[in-house]
RNA sequence: GGGCCCCUAGCUCAGUCGGUAGAGCAACGGACUUUUAAUCCGUGGGUCGUCGGUUCGAGCCCGACGGGGCCCA
């Protein structure tokens, strides 16, 4: 960024901030110092001195630092409010017989709000009962050239999204989610780790994608001259882990959809996946439930959670199973199964007004018909079990079933949160799914898997019987908290602001 | 991809019928030793997203573009 600063063109208020820097500078005062006085967090003087009286002189001397976010120049007292980053404030007073005219002139002439400030003094409380920091003196930390926006009228969600280090310094929320995640990622490390899995993490820049079906982003090696792919899923490195032995596996990171995005996609998004051999889906979907239920309980203390909005969301006890093409066959009014034929989905399809795409194979249409007819109105927790075999390349064959696999996909408060599958192993098949992949691909489907043969391979060595899961760790956090994608996620990606 | 809506002061928003741009907070100057979005007096602050068109005159009408949002596919 190499914005030239044009004092004479700067709106008022940028412009008075850097003057009083230049001003302070001038004076030989540091602006932006090395280090400033600092005995004690905000936190901890607040959590230490919660039960002092009404109009009471501590004696007890501190250096405290804040985020100014509140100033009140009055005459010969003069009060302020400092916030540090988890959002304690502090009140510190200003008073003309502790630090003298010159002092306190200079607190009301060079300090603006936004400004980071230590203060040193006593703590007290005023004869309003608030805590306080009655100063001695202060230090500029770091001169704030910029106004931040009302606390009272809440930022446009385009700001916020655009300067979230100005949403987190101004709003609760913002401060609670992002402290959120870390919170969810803990509880998930630990679930899987009293359950023997452990965390690997698997390459994002891939020669080959699959493991999923979706579009990936391009991108191209200089060193190796050649074109290399954002991964869209882990899967197949996590598979590789368990051929060479490391039966309970996941990985917690990022995958990258060149896809749309709205209100609960976004082209990058953090994912959980685990594979554990001698499982399947069954052992699966328990190890999801509980992963869940034990997240919703580090961050809320109960199954029961409560939405931003105030609505609650019930995670607790054994959730509800249905078989896919029993919902279908509910939401249509009419039998549908694995075994109906292409031309009996598109009449149901055709007659419910869904436009049917040509390329779509029957388990595709029967997915669309089940979207089209239920999806909509699954409340969940809910585990949707048993999907066509022809969407699902990389799924073992269902026990009973003819045409299904033992996949299931689990819906919490409407939408799609994981999937589980017992996991294809017999290597002859997986070769024959993943060339059918790619005779997709050669076709133009742009989301059809690579034919990795390095895959391939390690599948040939061997693997153990195992089920696997995925889940979107954005979209857990949507359903612990009933939050849109982009407010789960720090800094979603925004097309740049178009100034030139 | 289709339809609709939004973009005005640092922030959040008004702006009537097309006639010299408004509020609250924030800022600047002044008064105030217990304020909590203080109060009082005074002041300044705008390329109305961008470009073009219509008009004597455009924040407002028309078109294109950029950014954002909602609904549909």
């Amino acid at each position: 960024m190499s914005e030239l600063i044009n004092e004479d063109d700067l709106p008022e208020q940028l412009r008075i901030r850097r003057e009083k820097r230049t001003a302070i500078l001038a004076r030989g005062a540091e602006v932006y110092p090395v280090a400033v006085p600092r005995t004690a967090s905000l936190k901890e003087i607040r959590a230490r001195y919660a039960e002092l009286e009404i109009d009471v002189a501590t004696g007890i001397q501190e250096s405290l630092v804040g985020r100014v976010i509140f100033k009140r120049d009055t005459g010969k007292l003069c009060f302020a409010k400092i916030r540090e980053g988890d959002g304690t404030e502090l009140q510190a007073m200003f008073s003309l017989d502790k630090i003298g005219s010159e002092i306190l002139e200079q607190w009301k002439s060079d300090i603006d709000i936004g400004d980071i400030v230590s203060v040193t003094g006593e703590i007290i409380t005023s004869k309003r009962g608030e805590l306080s920091i009655l100063a001695n003196s202060y230090q500029l930390a770091a001169k704030s050239l910029r106004p931040l926006p009302v606390e009272h009228k809440p930022l446009s969600e385009e700001t916020r999204v655009r300067m979230r280090y100005v949403d987190l310094i101004v709003r609760p929320e913002a401060r609670f989610n992002a402290r959120l995640r870390p919170q969810v990622m803990k509880s998930l490390r630990g679930s899987f780790s009293s359950r023997d899995f452990i965390e690997v993490e698997t390459p994002m820049l891939q020669v080959m994608h699959g493991g999923a079906t979706a579009r990936p982003f391009k991108t191209h090696s200089n060193a190796y001259d050649m074109e290399l792919f954002l991964r869209i899923a882990p899967e197949l490195f996590l598979k590789r882990c368990v051929v060479g032995g490391l039966e309970r596996v996941f990985e917690i990171n990022r995958n990258f959809r060149n896809e749309g995005a709205d209100s609960s996609h976004s082209p990058e998004f953090a994912m959980i996946e685990a594979y554990q051999a001698y499982g399947d889906w069954d052992s699966i979907a328990d190890l999801t439930r509980d992963l869940i239920q034990e997240a919703a309980m580090a961050v809320a203390g109960s199954h029961v959670v409560t939405h931003h909005d105030g609505r609650q969301l019930d995670l607790g006890g054994n959730w509800r199973s249905e078989n896919l093409f029993d919902l279908i066959s509910e939401g249509v009014g009419d039998v549908v199964t694995a075994q109906s034929t292409l031309e009996q989905l598109k009449v149901i399809a055709t007659k419910l007004g869904i436009k049917v795409d040509p390329k779509w194979v029957t388990g595709k249409l029967a997915e669309e018909i089940f979207e089209h007819v239920t999806e909509g109105q699954l409340g969940g927790p809910i585990f949707v079990r048993g999907y066509p075999v022809d969407t699902s390349p990389l799924v073992r064959a269902h026990r009973q079933t003819p045409g299904l696999v033992e996949k299931w996909d689990l819906y919490i408060d409407g939408f799609e949160l994981a999937t589980g599958y017992s996991e294809l192993i017999d290597p002859v098949i997986q070769r024959n799914r993943l060339v059918e992949q790619a005779a997709l691909g050669a076709k133009g489907d742009v989301e059809a898997m690579h034919l990795d043969e390095d895959f391939l391979r390690a599948m040939e060595y061997g693997v153990p019987p195992m089920g696997g899961m995925g889940m979107g760790l954005d979209r857990l956090l949507m359903a612990l908290t009933g939050l849109g994608i982009r407010e789960t996620i720090l800094f979603p990606l925004v097309k740049p602001e178009a100034n030139d």
